[in-house]
RNA sequence: GGUCCUGUAGCUCAGCUGGAUAGAGCAACAGCCUUCUAAGCUGUGGGUCCCAGGUUCGAGUCCUGGCAGGAUCACCA
């Protein structure tokens, strides 16, 4: 059992014992105990006040007295006004110690047969352009969760549904028709969903400027956006896409498949990837008959002009629209399609969907309408709803060129990672190999840590300056920490210092009891995490452990010790802590190098 | 206008279901490498926790009302 459960069944039964009363154990709180007062945890009193009819340091008194008394892990107790503050002896957290480092999954709830499943949607990309700085937070947001929910004991589907078809893909391929001349990914040696997406922009430039012509020869803003030839086109386009015209079915293929490989690409190097992926011009159809059978049970209405809606004003929201009065399909329409290939392909407990906040209402809606549809994880769907990023000039605008290419940051920050590393110096006597892997574990450590350090519901700022600094509250420091470990215990090897499975008994210093009480929160972090769907917690986490870590480092000898039984002990403790920095970087999606 | 989210140091952010004198990092200044990695450690300065009420032993945290910023309310996705 826990320390803190522990404590708590036992300061409920002091109060029944001592003054017949009964209190929760919900009611008991347990904290840690703040650094300028002695004791480790503190229990407090003031709720019981009531029972006890004793002030607060009397009642103070009695627990303490109980608790030393009948609790082995206590050893000692003091009062401050309304706290108890109770002294944990060395034996426990000794124990804490050799329990973390007996197992290999510390922290880690296991995952059988019997667990619940979780499928996490995240990523979701549009196939007209390449991957940008909010897509990256996303990414890292949905990979990061997935870690923390199998941690938590979940079985997890990561999956990805992917934006195939639509106006925006059709005017990246009438762009390429016009003005292509045969441009493809091998020609021109571009990166396919890079050159796909300057054909995007190209559309929006020759369409923005038709619309001027159209305007000066006199029409209006609204009748030249409609009337400029090549929204007609791309118009067009989508009208014989639906119709499954050969010749522009074969184009739509080639040009996403271009997307896929050069997205392929950018999701190897972030280091994230789907266990399933859907695709929308699979799900939009299986949609539409969801709705149609969602009208056959009355569950929807029919508007004169053939229009599909559903009426949710019973729920306090509006009309929502379902199928256009031309029969075809929004944005709704596919999300319930694709909710449906999902609910046949797996038995899904709980569905999560990492979506920025613009989205609320559209997954409030959602919820409601596969619920009315019958899904049975409809009603307690999970939008992970997350903040833009906005850079220190204001936000992102695609059109204005102000976005933050994914591969191009990424790519930016592992050559800051090789110049500072070799100014540095200490990669000397690996090959080139090793250190460029070094250098793009530590610039994708640092762009991760930045980014998934904040709760995910704010927006964020990203100033490129600070993402790119490697020093304080960032992830080439925790990197650096663990680092910093191993080169301690190669050395111990290299000496012939064996580190032994289990820790002897020693007197631990404040500061190793402060570093071992930090081991002893793994666990919860880990359930806090997946509790709130907040990988910042974890990250928090990390810091503040490996800032503990440095502070001993820089008191206490390991190797120069000369007491053996001390030696042994400290490098059980290092190791443990390189142990837990490793596995929880891994839930931030974060590699840890041996040498940096 | 309706609904939802956010507001903590100059800047970027923590602050667990209400608990003791609100914490980090960056930036500034002052120290620490012949000693296990100085991407580190130590110290100094820096606050009307947006404002006003309320709830109670106790509020940055909960409630109400303001103020400021953002999102959303399409036969766009």
């Amino acid at each position: 059992m826990n320390l803190e459960n522990l404590i708590k069944e036992n300061v409920v039964k002091a109060i029944s014992e001592l003054y017949e009363g009964t209190v929760a154990e919900s009611a008991v709180q347990v904290q840690k105990t703040r650094k300028e007062f002695e004791g480790d945890v503190t229990v407090v009193v003031f709720p019981f006040l009531r029972t006890s009819r004793k002030s607060p340091e009397m009642t103070g008194e009695d627990l303490g007295k109980y608790l030393v008394e009948r609790v082995d892990v206590v050893s000692d107790f003091n009062v401050v006004k309304g706290f108890l503050n109770l002294v944990i002896n060395e034996a426990h957290w000794i124990g804490v110690l050799n329990d973390a480092n007996a197992n290999p999954e510390y922290g880690y709830t296991k995952v059988t047969e019997e667990s619940p499943l979780a499928m996490i949607e995240y990523s979701s990309p549009n196939t007209n352009k390449p991957l940008h700085l909010g897509h990256i937070r996303n990414n890292l947001l949905g990979f990061s969760i997935s870690e923390i929910l199998k941690a938590n004991g979940y079985k997890v589907v990561k999956t990805n549904i992917v934006n195939d078809r639509g106006i925006h893909i059709c005017k990246s391929m009438v762009a390429w028709q016009k003005w292509g001349e045969g441009a493809t990914p091998e020609s021109t040696g571009k990166k396919g969903d890079h050159l796909v997406g300057d054909f995007y922009v190209k559309f929006d430039k020759e369409y923005k400027k038709e619309i001027a012509e159209l305007m000066e020869q006199g029409m209006s803003k609204e009748e030249a956006e409609a009337e400029a030839p090549s929204i007609k086109d791309a118009r067009e386009m989508l009208r014989k896409w639906e119709a499954k015209d050969p010749e522009v079915y074969e184009l739509w293929r080639n040009m996403n498949q271009w997307v896929y490989d050069g997205f392929d690409v950018t999701y190897k190097k972030m280091g994230v990837d789907f266990d399933k992926i859907y695709y929308e011009s699979d799900t939009y159809l299986v949609g539409k008959d969801e709705v149609m059978k969602g009208l056959d049970q009355g569950l929807f209405v029919k508007h004169e002009d053939g229009s599909v809606w559903a009426d949710l004003e019973s729920e306090g929201l509006d009309q929502k629209i379902l199928l256009r009065s031309d029969g075809t399909s929004v944005y709704m329409t596919q999300d319930i399609g694709t909710a449906k290939l999902r609910f046949n392909d797996y038995s899904i407990d709980k569905m999560v969907y990492v979506v920025g906040n613009e989205q609320n209402y559209h997954f409030q809606v959602l919820s409601i309408l596969l619920d009315k549809l019958g899904f049975k994880w409809g009603k307690d769907l999970y939008h992970f709803s997350y903040g833009m990023v906005e850079l220190p000039q204001g936000k992102m605008k695609s059109r204005e060129g102000t976005v933050v290419d994914a591969d191009d940051l990424m790519q930016e920050m592992i050559d800051v990672a090789r110049t500072t590393s070799q100014e540095l110096g200490k990669l000397e006597g690996y090959t080139e190999e090793q250190a460029e892997a070094t250098f793009e574990k530590i610039a994708l450590g640092a762009l991760k840590y930045f980014i998934l350090k904040v709760d995910p519901r704010k927006n964020m700022l990203f100033n490129p300056e600070e993402s790119i600094d490697f020093n304080g509250n960032t992830g080439p420091f925790i990197q650096y920490t663990y680092a910093r470990i191993q080169s301690v215990l190669r050395k111990a090897k290299d000496a012939g210092i064996e580190v032994p499975e289990a820790a002897p008994v020693v007197t631990p210093s404040a500061k190793e009891i402060e570093l071992l009480k930090n081991i002893s929160r793994f666990p919860v972090a880990i359930a806090d995490a997946g509790k709130d769907y907040s990988p910042a917690i974890i990250a928090n986490y990390c810091y503040e452990l490996v800032k503990e870590f440095n502070q001993f480092y820089h008191g206490h000898a390991m190797l120069k010790e000369e007491n053996e039984e001390v030696r042994a002990f400290r490098l059980v403790l290092a190791n443990c802590v390189g142990k837990v920095v490793e596995n929880g970087m891994k839930l931030l999606g974060i590699l840890v190098p041996e040498r940096m």
